[in-house]
DNA sequence: GGCTCTCTTTAGACGAGACTAAAGCTCGCC
DNA sequence: GGCGAGCTTTAGTCTCGTCTAAAGAGAGCC
């Protein structure tokens, strides 16, 4: 057993490793919650144990084998965050606090049950893949909100989990996964964009819809009523 | 939030009080599995945190306050058993464990609602009463199956739970909380007992049989098919 | 090429909690 | 009433993870 902390390291370092490659150490601190000072520390600690590679003064990465770990508190975080909101009914934006405790204290058994409950499912309740029991995940590239053209059409697929504040607002406007939605217009310079639910349009903020991850549809198709 | 130290030795503490009013040192430190002298640190501890009495050299007691959490860490314990075994399948003898860790790491909220999903339980799967929200616990003492006497009816209400391998080797025997027992013989000095339950005869040892709890049936009524 | 600004690392300390070894109480027994 | 045996407590260390303060690297800019 390693430790809640240096899996919460983990975590950190690997979310942050699939942003920009090498990380920095004061990105890890912030990250964590903890000071530059420690960060270092634990990062060297971290490369003892072999489940990272330290680069001094210029940043850290994970080895094969911190990434695994990474992956399996990952594969918790979500199993669990679906979990509660499939079988417990618990609001969107209350899963990752709640997750974010629990995915250091289950076990193997619990992994296991809860994910056969829930299907072997693939994706959390904001569409973050869930990575497989030995270690992958499909993490690919989803084009955002903003990168679409007034007119086009889409479907959300994904939503950043980092402010529980912002999904009950998004909850609040119907902006989920699998609800399908279509660019009426963007004001330039990264102005507001006019997105259609249904009926219903919506402004939105071009940093919010930048935080959207959706995947486009031809225009002709109707949009399917997924979920 | 007190960690789950803290909590685990307040737990302790609480079940040994229960058997035995104030409890010595050594016993906290074999309950909890540390050293005398790492327990009589605590101790003092709490006594600071205002959660025990310490009467050095004499035993410690909880105060109001730390009885308090530990009846929550208890009812959460109990409230996670019944979950792991009703929601998610869990075998008897291993609901222990995992709950013994999750306890410590879940929010009112969860509480809550697995409070809900049970439908307000009042007892866990090894018959343990499950506290109130508000810390009041019905935890009457039982009498055993060695206290029955040859000839006598009864149900069985609660088995200790503190040994995964004895729980394992009772559901075998299909003894376990709700099923209705006939003691049809006894041997003398602390012998073995001799049981029936349904068509099948089991021979108990007599330590076995003090660690399960039953109401007693009158001779005539019939044993009702309870759970 | 040297300065400076920023980021990172080292050094030293602290609080929790555990341990071992040694010293201090209690209490039963003679 | 005194003496051990057996608990308990104290004293001193250790590890983990954090912090602050101070020293060190790196990189852009002149």
């Amino acid at each position: 057993m390693l430790g809640s902390v240096v899996e919460d390291y983990l975590k950190g370092i690997y979310k942050l490793q699939q942003e920009h490659g090498r990380v920095p150490t004061s990105a890890v601190a912030q990250r964590v919650g903890v000071t530059d000072a420690s960060a270092t520390n634990m990062i060297k600690r971290l490369a003892e144990l072999g489940l990272a590679r330290h680069h001094p003064y210029r940043g850290v990465e994970l080895t094969e084998a911190g990434e695994k770990v990474a992956l399996e508190v990952i594969r918790h975080h979500r199993l669990i965050e679906l979990y509660l909101k499939e079988a417990l009914g618990y609001p969107w934006d209350q899963v990752d606090a709640e997750a974010e405790r629990l995915e250091h204290h289950i076990s193997e058994e619990f992994e296991d049950r809860i994910d056969a409950a829930l299907g072997h499912p693939t994706v959390d309740p904001h569409g973050d893949p869930i990575p497989s029991k030995d270690g992958t995940v499909d993490d690919e590239y989803l084009p955002r909100l903003t990168d679409l053209q007034p007119g086009e059409r889409a479907v959300i697929r994904r939503v950043s989990d980092r402010d529980a504040e912002r999904l009950r607002y998004l909850a609040q406007l119907g902006l989920y996964p699998g609800v399908a939605v279509y660019l009426r217009e963007r004001a330039p310079f990264n102005g507001p964009l006019f997105v259609r639910v249904g009926d219903t349009e919506h402004v939105l903020g071009h940093d919010l819809a930048a935080t959207i991850g959706v995947e486009q549809r031809r225009d002709a198709e109707p949009a399917p009523a997924e979920r």
